[in-house]
RNA sequence: CGGGGCGUAGCGCAGCCUGGUAGCGCGCCUGCUUUGGGAGCAGGAUGCCGGAGGUUCGAAUCCUCUCGCCCCGACCA
């Protein structure tokens, strides 16, 4: 490809709206242009990179023994109004109707359109297992599109779904998933993680998602290098480290103590001189069967996706409710001398406390859990750098990621509201037992330009770079370079490289930083002065190196690379 | 949805407070020179100052409304 006849729009300054690393390179790299907040252009160079990544998971998934197929982005709403999510989904679904007055919405994801294509199609069981898998937009309205094509309104997906007789079936598909997005991830050159995530909406038990570390990330892992422990902070367990108590400021007896005007943990811990560790946040929430205090410790955050598996749905309290239950204001609540249902946090199992004294500007010193008040206890604070895993009990770290891809067992939650059923070996209908898999290709092209690249720009891995190669040849117009430059990229071609030409009339400079900018794993710069010593050089562009190769070994020199 | 910021030439920005000729850098076009890390000189083109209303003799500038984009948070199958 000539460089002069291909659209690679770059540009040196920052776009004013960039802000994440990989949406200010594909910007002015000329991979992507913004049409709307969410919605991008992929241009030539981003499209090639979209393609080389599509045609990986296309192999992976053949590989693993899914069918590709391909269904409609518009969808009528009755379908989704059968499984619920029609109604359980707020804002977040672009909704429309059609010329007949019709309810339709734009698909966010497709597992009611391919579980009623199951429910007509799959009858026995030995039609079973089934895998399918499409690469297709989803559309989703979301409240905040964010870092370029990181988190956009429309998208590229690759979605597939298992159809299963039963759990085990389930499994198997699920593991062969799991499989098939190792080596994806892998021969895309990205870092990433597997962990525990939590079902959601999905509805469903088990769940996974991969993870590229990268600041860009929205998510945040917690890892265990000690016993493998992972998982998103979702629902990550942890054991957070004692309470770090001098010993003498909590007395043995209970005991009322002045506390004017100092209400949050850290006003109360700066004013009696104390470890925020050494105080109860009591916090009072309504729930569906009334109020309810759930306490953590002074130096935690209540998790609250975690304190809802265990405690229903809640609300936090209005200050006229606080004064109406407790009779006294939010600052000085506490879990002692009251009779209300209480969820504690784990971390507050062991020590001595200082919590509200549920009277006006006092806080009580020297309360006991399990002495001074009884409560359910689970894990609900947020696991934070520093805490032990729950597992091993080794030191656990975070870490922020991308997400890149997803599986969850979904079980029979679409099959039973579609009533995708299928006859067993004694003639018994039983549901398909199902699972939903996805991954971002364009996420993974994000996370690969956050995982590499330096001052300069891109750094493909080669898997998915635009080109192969580059050639720049430094003054086109010099007989014997451009004859050179014909002849190897004439040659690299035809053993079936992909190559980027540079033919511009530009100065050096220009093409130099252009070249890094774009981010071809490999560059051959061709110029006067090696010529004249019979060599032209190939550059890797992440480590800057160049090798002087003689024109004729470069044909074999960029096979062996790519071996 | 809450908080903050920004809309002026293709891009990055100044001008706005204190109303009066719309500017700078880069890019773009022409010519000459230049050619191993974003060249030099000379000449040139380009603006509904996001939009609508208002105040005023006069509005990029002041007021009201509105649309759009970005960031933080909430939300996120």
């Amino acid at each position: 490809m000539l460089f002069s006849r291909f659209f690679i729009p770059t540009v040196r300054e920052i776009p004013a709206e960039a802000e994440a690393v990989s949406h200010i390179l594909m910007l002015r790299g000329g991979y992507v242009r913004q049409l709307a907040a969410g919605l991008y252009i992929y241009l030539p160079l981003a499209w090639r990179v979209m393609n080389r990544i599509m045609r990986i998971i296309r192999e992976e998934m053949d590989a693993a023994g899914a069918q590709e197929i391909s269904m409609p982005g518009l969808h009528p709403a009755d379908i989704w109004q059968k499984t619920g999510r029609w109604f359980d989904i707020g804002d977040e679904m672009f909704r429309l109707k059609d010329r007949g007055g019709r309810d339709m919405c734009l698909g966010m994801t497709h597992e009611e359109i391919i579980t009623w294509l199951a429910s007509t199609e799959l009858r026995s069981y030995r039609q079973l297992p089934q895998m399918w898998y499409q690469i297709q937009a989803k559309f989703r309205d979301e409240a905040r599109p964010k870092s370029g094509i990181l988190r956009t309104r429309e998208f590229i997906m690759k979605d597939s779904y298992s159809f299963d007789r039963d759990q085990e079936g389930l499994a198997e598909s699920y593991r062969k998933h799991a499989g098939a997005y190792h080596k994806i991830f892998s021969r895309c050159g990205l870092r990433f993680y597997q962990v525990q995530s939590d079902p959601g909406m999905m509805g469903g038990a088990a769940a996974h998602e991969f993870m590229a570390p990268s600041p860009a990330g929205e998510d945040t892992v917690v890892l265990c290098k000690q016993c493998g422990y992972a998982a998103n902070t979702e629902l990550a367990l942890s054991v957070p480290p004692p309470q770090k108590s001098k010993g003498d400021e909590v007395g043995e007896a209970l005991e009322d103590i002045p506390t004017p005007n100092k209400r949050t943990v850290t006003e109360v811990s700066a004013f009696l001189k104390t470890d925020p560790s050494c105080f109860i946040k009591s916090l009072l929430l309504i729930g569906d069967e009334g109020p309810f205090l759930a306490l953590v410790r002074g130096d935690r955050e209540l998790h609250e996706k975690k304190l809802r598996k265990v405690a229903g749905n809640f609300r936090p309290a209005r200050k006229d409710e606080v004064k109406n239950i407790l009779g006294v204001e939010a600052g000085f609540i506490g879990p002692h001398n009251n009779d209300l249902k209480k969820i504690a946090d784990i971390s507050l199992k062991d020590g001595i406390y200082i919590t509200g004294a549920n009277k006006e500007g006092f806080h009580t010193k020297g309360i006991k859990p399990d002495v001074h008040f009884q409560a359910q206890w689970h894990d609900i604070h947020i696991a934070k750098e520093g805490d032990a895993c729950a597992n091993c009990g080794s030191a656990i770290t975070l870490d922020q990621a991308i997400e890149i891809g997803n599986i969850f067992q979904l079980g029979a939650k679409y099959s039973v509201s579609l009533k995708a059923v299928y006859l067993d070996e004694n003639g018994k209908e039983r549901p398909i037992i199902m699972g939903s898999y996805g991954i971002g290709p364009a996420r993974i092209a994000a996370a690969a330009v956050e995982q590499n690249n330096d001052k300069d720009g891109i750094i493909w891995p080669r898997s998915i770079a635009p080109f192969d190669v580059e050639i720049i040849p430094l003054d086109f117009a010099e007989k014997e370079i451009q004859e050179t430059t014909e002849t190897i990229y004439r040659e690299l071609i035809n053993e079936g490289f992909e190559i980027l030409m540079d033919d511009r009339d530009e100065r050096p400079g220009i093409k130099f930083k252009d070249a890094d900018l774009i981010g071809i794993p490999y560059q051959i710069v061709i110029g006067k002065k090696g010529l004249k010593e019979g060599v032209v050089e190939l550059k890797t562009r992440r480590t800057k190196e160049t090798e002087r190769v003689r024109p004729s070994d470069i044909i074999s020199k960029v096979r062996d690379i790519f071996k």
